[in-house]
RNA sequence: GCGGAGGUUCCCGAGUGGUCAAAGGGGAUAGCCUCAAGAGCUAUUGACUUAGUGUCUUCGCAGGUUCAAAUCCUGCCCUCCGCACCA
């Protein structure tokens, strides 16, 4: 092998650089614009980063040979907090931060520099523009920018879409849970949690039930508000002592320390007093839905520390429905909470749900289920619990007595009851935590509701209409995202848009606070188109007029304080570009950046800006785990490159998997390319230079190898530009280098050394052009030395011809491939090494009109008397061999080949294979026709595979 | 739990009713070449079969439809992604 990978990357680069090949301005071909979202600077490109941008450069390089002009744009973010908070950790010397930059090859004396957020920033985004370049990213690095405040013509333009969104009164202030951290006093996040991850804010309603001729309230905490329909007690814990809380003049009994979450609603409230349980027991409260009295009684499960330490019952519950049959039937319990028997016995569930498969009882029939008979079987009760809520919430319909939402399904049921009695005032939202929260600086966390923020609407209906819209006319990149797509449009709620600290852009009308992270990147694709321009204009002559006439064409020219000749240019190239036609990351972004993308885009630009095409792809494993810092398999992009070369890793990563699948980085198979491509190169420049002009014309007569061969290559041109077209490069590979090249390799065989120098010639380009997206370096090295003129990377991608594509001259190969298998066996079988003669009996041509009949036949009917009788007619002098192959065919039609031949045919082509035969198996050949031979083997011989005889 | 994507031979993966013991790649084993290593080439890689185009077992598990199932239907199990205030 002559090539080195190293030396021919950074030959191409420098000449890629020098000749400007990737950098696109508008002109009038038609474009295609790709990008990426930009990267987060506070670390070096990984091998995840690797994948990803190897997929839209492979796009880029290939659309660039269909002919577009091809804009592939690169940026880097920096706004938010990760990289403030990393700083901070260096500057307190902080192990785990430290052990990070080390990993990325940093040492000691650079802690002081990573104490600056600014140095993160400037380092990171240069070494990756370093890392990119060197993987031979086909990018126009004039448009390349940083976001935040650090760049003011970036600030501007956020601040311009903020102004935007806020004049469509998308960007509003709203309440809104978050799990929050009162020492950070910030909301903690997931990944800032040390413990509790995944925990979030559980909505109860806290219903009102005013206890009869008294001005207390007791408050009943549910997931269940439906079940009010059938509300028949109340439950107290009966041990436990209630506090009555006075909240806006109304006096609430709750659980003891229910204070403090009341206070984390913004509600103000004060202790007024306590109340014991027995003295609540056995009054009554008006029912919050049905206005019936409920007695007040007493539960073993109740906990008053839980919720708001009080719970309604509907009695269709397994707890409730066996805690009413034990005061039923508890005479004690009934004396000493001095409860009527005869009134106990009167409260009955009312059956108000309707379940498939389920009678009227469901508690009852829940408790029969779960074959528990006590209430104190609390184990069996849970489960029994469980399974009721499952039922009821995936099934339940409400039944004809329950007033409006008759007919509805208890989820509609109980979203509307919440808002309802909220509305009416009846109720209160409670939020409380699945489970503990810890934050990483160790506070224990609660739910708070914050109500000063400013939110993005994406809970808007007229806005996920739109998005709707947007993503049914885009193309997505596998189709099958696009479930998820919608699915996430319909699910996002208003997500809060600013933050109190972090890196970023303030909010143009309420400085104090940051624009979020993933709120100030969604629109920023535009950017590139006008960024090398607009960021040479004096700054403070920026403004929103100017962006309005730049990007939405309203207003005009005139009244911007800039010169307009350059305002239209900046235009020009801005409506040239935009919108982008692939953008792509990872499938995690489907369900956040890129939802939030599209919903921006609506709203601020009309229908012709709107993102034309997204691209999602899955992870990448390092041999099948996943990457992570502490498991000690963390590649990052340079030391790949390094270690393989661009070429190598560029083709590798790609080559392992597609679609949404997670890719794996596999070193062996990343050998074992390199090999390959070398070879290849050392195939292409050896033999296109033999070839002579005088040979080619010579060679345009084509046998019917060079016939097969042509039709091979044709093919997988038509199927590798297929699957080009929809970004699957694994498939891309597989056919058209993996296939090319094996078909090649038997191609050169069954020549043996005598192929069509045309034809070969012809291989060889479109072989090299279909490795171009990938392997750009080695084969600019290859176009050149083969004598071509200019870039390879702006050269045409091959076509085919779909006259050459011919499936019955396949069959003739797949003849031969399948006669050698055959003779592999045999020679197996009958253990022998070294064959010294191999004979070829082909079978008669009345076995191939049967055949054919056959064929024909089966097609209609599986009966096989009915074929036999149709068939054994025309082979009266072969009956009972007939009769056996068709009974052997019906039965497994695979014995007949694809394409039945004829006698003759199927000899020429082994007498012109004999010499490839000869070399293969060294040993002489003889081929023979069936009726020529007294051989008993003979008789074996079928169409398409004649019989064998081995000496 | 909810929504989405998946489960194929040692591994990665192609394959959606018959031409399927299942493409291609990786790995492994053996042979050729070579002073040797690497590369390359050839063969094998579910089991049985000392002359073949056969038999048996296999495509997450269990049933079903069909002359025929990796492929269609039903139920179940498992893995991955997301479920939010954040890159």
């Amino acid at each position: 092998m002559t090539v080195n990978f190293h030396e021919i990357a950074k030959k191409w680069q420098k000449e890629w650089a020098t000749q400007k090949t990737f950098e696109a301005n508008a002109d009038t071909r038609p474009k295609f614009f790709l990008t990426t979202p930009y990267p987060y600077v506070n670390g070096l490109l990984h091998i995840g980063h690797t994948y990803t941008y190897m997929r839209v450069d492979a796009t880029a390089r290939y659309r660039r040979m269909l002919g577009n002009n091809v804009l592939f744009a690169f940026g880097f973010h920096a706004t938010g907090t990760p990289i403030e908070t990393a700083a901070k950790r260096v500057r307190e010397r902080e192990e785990g931060q430290l052990n990070t930059l080390k990993l990325m090859g940093f040492t000691e004396k650079d802690w002081k520099n990573f104490e600056d957020p600014l140095y993160w920033i400037s380092t990171f985004s240069k070494e990756a523009k370093q890392d990119l370049s060197n993987y031979g990213m086909s990018i126009d690095w004039r448009r390349e920018f940083i976001t935040t405040d650090l760049n003011p013509h970036y600030d501007k333009f956020i601040r311009w879409q903020f102004n935007k969104l806020k004049e469509k009164e998308y960007v509003i202030k709203s309440k809104h849970p978050v799990v929050w951290c009162p020492s950070c006093n910030a909301p903690t996040g997931d990944h800032a949690r040390s413990e509790g991850e995944g925990e979030g804010p559980k909505d109860f309603i806290w219903v009102k039930f005013p206890v009869e001729n008294s001005d207390l309230i007791l408050m009943a905490g549910t997931t269940r508000p439906d079940a009010l329909y059938a509300e028949k007690t109340l439950w107290v814990d009966p041990t436990a002592e209630y506090q009555i809380v006075n909240v806006q003049e109304e006096k609430w009994v709750v659980g003891k320390g229910t204070l403090n979450k009341i206070e984390q609603h913004a509600i103000t409230c004060k202790e007024e007093g306590t109340i014991k349980a027995e003295e609540l027991i056995g009054k009554k409260v008006k029912g919050a839905v049905t206005g019936e009295s409920l007695y007040i009684l007493p539960a073993s499960f109740i906990d008053a520390n839980m919720g708001s330490g009080l719970v309604y019952s509907a009695l269709e519950d397994p707890f409730d429905y066996m805690e009413m049959k034990h005061i039923q039937e508890d005479k004690q319990l009934l004396r000493k909470y001095n409860l009527d028997a005869d009134e106990m016995k009167k409260i009955q569930p009312k059956s108000i749900i309707s379940v498939e498969g389920m009678g009227d009882d469901i508690g009852k029939e829940m408790c029969t289920k779960f074959n528990i008979t006590s209430y104190e079987d609390k184990t069996k009760l849970e489960e029994a619990k469980a399974e009721t809520n499952k039922l009821v919430f995936r099934k339940g319909i409400m039944k004809k007595n329950c007033g409006k939402h008759a007919g509805l399904t208890v989820s509609e049921t109980q979203e509307q009851l919440k808002k309802e009695l909220v509305e009416t005032g009846k109720g209160i939202m409670f939020y409380e935590l699945t489970g503990k929260v810890i934050c990483r600086c160790l506070t224990d966390c609660h739910v708070k509701i914050v109500d000063d923020q400013w939110f993005l609407a994406y809970g808007n209906k007229q806005w996920k209409e739109q998005a709707h819209k947007c993503i049914q006319q885009m193309k997505l990149y596998p189709e099958k995202v696009r479930g998820q797509f919608e699915y996430v449009i319909d699910w996002l709620k208003d997500w809060a848009c600013t933050r109190e600290f972090g890196l970023g852009t303030n909010l143009p009308w309420e400085e104090k606070w940051k624009i979020e992270s993933l709120s100030d990147s969604t629109i920023y694709t535009s950017y590139f188109t006008i960024a090398p321009q607009l960021e040479k204009l004096p700054v403070e002559k920026i403004n929103d007029n100017f962006f309005d006439y730049l990007l939405l064409g309203k207003g005009n020219a005139d009244a911007i304080d800039i010169d307009n000749k350059i305002i239209e240019e900046i235009k020009h190239e801005f409506e040239y570009w935009y919108p982008f036609d692939f953008y792509n990351s990872g499938k995690d972004l489907v369900q956040n950046h890129f939802a939030f993308l599209i919903f921006n885009h609506v709203a601020i630009f009309p229908e012709k800006y709107w993102p034309n095409g997204i691209s999602t792809n899955g992870y990448v494993n390092i041999n099948k785990q996943k990457m992570s810092k502490s498991k000690g398999n963390f590649k990052v992009l340079r030391d790949l490159v390094k270690e393989f070369g661009a070429d190598v890793v560029r083709i590798g990563i790609l080559s392992t998997g597609e679609d949404l699948n997670d890719v794996d980085w596999d070193s062996e198979l990343a050998e074992s390319m390199k090999n390959k491509l070398g070879q290849w190169y050392d195939f292409a420049i050896e033999n296109y230079q033999e070839i002579s002009k005088e040979l080619r014309v010579k060679s345009s007569e084509k046998k019917e190898i060079d016939k097969w061969m042509e039709h091979q290559l044709h093919k997988i041109i038509k199927e590798t530009t297929q699957a080009m077209n929809e970004t699957l490069f694994r498939t891309a590979i597989t056919k058209g280098f993996f296939d090319l090249q094996r078909h090649l390799k038997w191609y050169q065989k069954r020549t043996a050394g005598k192929m069509n120098a045309a034809l070969v010639a012809e291989i060889i380009e479109a072989q090299t052009l279909m490795l171009q997206p990938f392997t750009p370096h080695l084969c600019e090295e290859i176009w050149q030395k083969i004598g071509k003129q200019g870039f390879i990377s702006h050269t045409h991608w091959p076509t085919y011809d779909e006259n050459k594509i011919n499936p019955e001259i396949e069959q003739t190969e797949t003849l031969m491939i399948q006669i050698i298998d055959d003779i592999n066996h045999v020679l197996k079988l009958a253990k022998i090494d070294k064959p010294t003669n191999i004979t070829f009996f082909v079978a008669e041509n009345w076995k191939y009109d049967l055949f054919k009949k056959i064929q024909e036949l089966i097609k209609e009917t599986r009966d096989i008397k009915q074929i036999m009788q149709s068939v054994t007619a025309n082979h009266k002098e072969h009956a009972k061999e007939s009769a056996g192959l068709v009974q052997k065919i019906v039965k497994d039609p695979s014995k007949l080949p694809a394409h039945v031949s004829v006698q003759d045919t199927e000899h020429q082509n082994l007498i012109d294979a004999t010499k490839f035969l000869k070399e293969h198996f060294r040993c002489t050949i003889n081929i023979v026709k069936e009726q020529e031979s007294k051989e008993s083997k003979a008789k074996q011989a079928m169409p398409g595979k004649p019989a064998i005889l081995v000496e």
